[in-house]
DNA sequence: TCAAAAGTGTTTTATCTACACCCATGA
DNA sequence: TCATGGGTGTAGATAAAACACTTTTGA
């Protein structure tokens, strides 16, 4: 990321990128993977994930690369999709840089291993990151909280709630994933019943896993469907 | 846009462009504004237009400068938004070439003038176009095939559907709007009362157009909400 | 006064919300 | 047997779907 981009004056070309908006909910809150930049510009800064796009590779490949570069995780696990482009002139001061911003779901990851030009990377609870939305390096404090809200609004007519859950999980580990994200409690009977009722949404292992306390609770694996129909609304109209 | 892509084979730099998906309805059917391509690559064939993001300029920008060029028309009266990044490798045989397509949407436009490089443009009916795919140059069919579900969507929980209309319209002619994009009927009552109830969907004027025949109908606005809540669901649940 | 299109009302049905209540387990 | 969390049932409010019905105009 350090080369010069010597203007290609007459031809205007760019510098295409991908960045990635990862997240995993981690001890109870909703996570972001970032680094700390070690090269100019923004050295020392916070910084999401991500670098150049190959010359072979489709955007989605580079993207699912830089992924597996940076967690180590089998991309086959994690829900990755496109969020959108951020191309603005004075994004990067090195010159025309235009990303292909990426967002990516995955649950509890291990604790990522430094990526090949990352010094560090580590998990940033979003709650705090939008506080202090300079905090991060170029305009990723923008993309975060564009990928955040894109979580928020797929929670409600898709089933990409369970790109936060483990293979098999209870359906309170569901709703906390709602909840977390959305920021606000849920009934949990009315919630079972959408998710059950909902076709294809969640399967039933047949199995259960004891609690610390109480009934033991039974354990579901992601169905099928990737609609979900009725979605949930999170805010009815209240007057 | 004929520049031989001499390869910056170190840097891997790209050309960047941005295409448009412009939607408006005409002669009561969907249609999306294409130009006949008067150089190679894929000379001859249909494409969307679009051009090549100058230095100085966002995405957006370069977006909406592109679509005063084709259309002719002062972009504010239209809908812009971007719709996503297309960079496969092999989409533009002259090399690599990332495009940030884009959608607007607008009311019934004048016959647009040719574009500069466009030798013709014109508005093609979108039915047609998605019975043969491949008829559009480069991915542009999988760009409009991907505008329109984002169309269809938007329309279920976005007051975008306004921006087909003229500045004033009838509830009619609002709902002809959701029918022709979703491709099915709507029972007129039922959405009648489903947009006035909506706070900041539409806005009464107070005056009346009379109709080729019967009772004369009230015109509406655009009201200020961006969001409809409640949205309003295409196909619920027909089990 | 008739046809046509706008606009209102009503009935039925489904769904959401809130909350009471029961179940299964460990301590 | 008690606390704890999983899970079920139910009554009232809300909204959607279907469709009958009324209103207003031009011919």
């Amino acid at each position: 990321m350090d080369d010069r981009l010597t203007g290609a004056v007459g031809v205007e070309l760019s510098l295409v990128t991908v960045d990635l908006a990862i997240f995993t909910i981690r001890n109870g809150e909703l996570a972001v993977l970032l680094i700390d930049r070690g090269k100019e510009p923004f050295s020392g800064r916070a910084a999401l994930p991500g670098g150049r796009v190959r010359s072979h590779e489709t955007l989605g490949e580079g993207a699912q690369r830089e992924l597996q570069e940076e967690t180590g995780v089998d991309p086959g696990r994690l829900h990755l999709e496109q969020l959108g482009a951020y191309g603005d002139p004075g994004r990067d001061p090195r010159g025309r840089v235009v990303t292909i911003a990426h967002l990516a779901l995955g649950p509890d990851l291990p604790v990522p291993r430094g990526g090949t030009d990352a010094a560090h990377a580590y998990w940033a609870p979003v709650e705090e990151l939008l506080a202090t939305p300079d905090a991060l390096a170029f305009d990723h404090g923008r993309i975060v909280t564009d990928a955040l809200e894109r979580v928020r609004g797929e929670l409600e007519y898709t089933t990409v709630a369970t790109a936060f859950c483990p293979d098999v999980f209870t359906l309170t580990e569901l709703r906390h994933v709602y909840e977390l994200v959305w920021g606000l409690p849920l009934d949990p009977s009315n919630f079972r019943r959408k998710v059950t009722r909902a076709d294809g949404f969640v399967e039933p292992t047949g199995q259960q896993r004891p609690q610390p306390a109480g009934r033991p609770a039974a354990l579901y694996r992601p169905g099928p469907a990737r609609l979900l129909s009725p979605p949930f609304l999170r805010a009815a109209v209240h007057q």
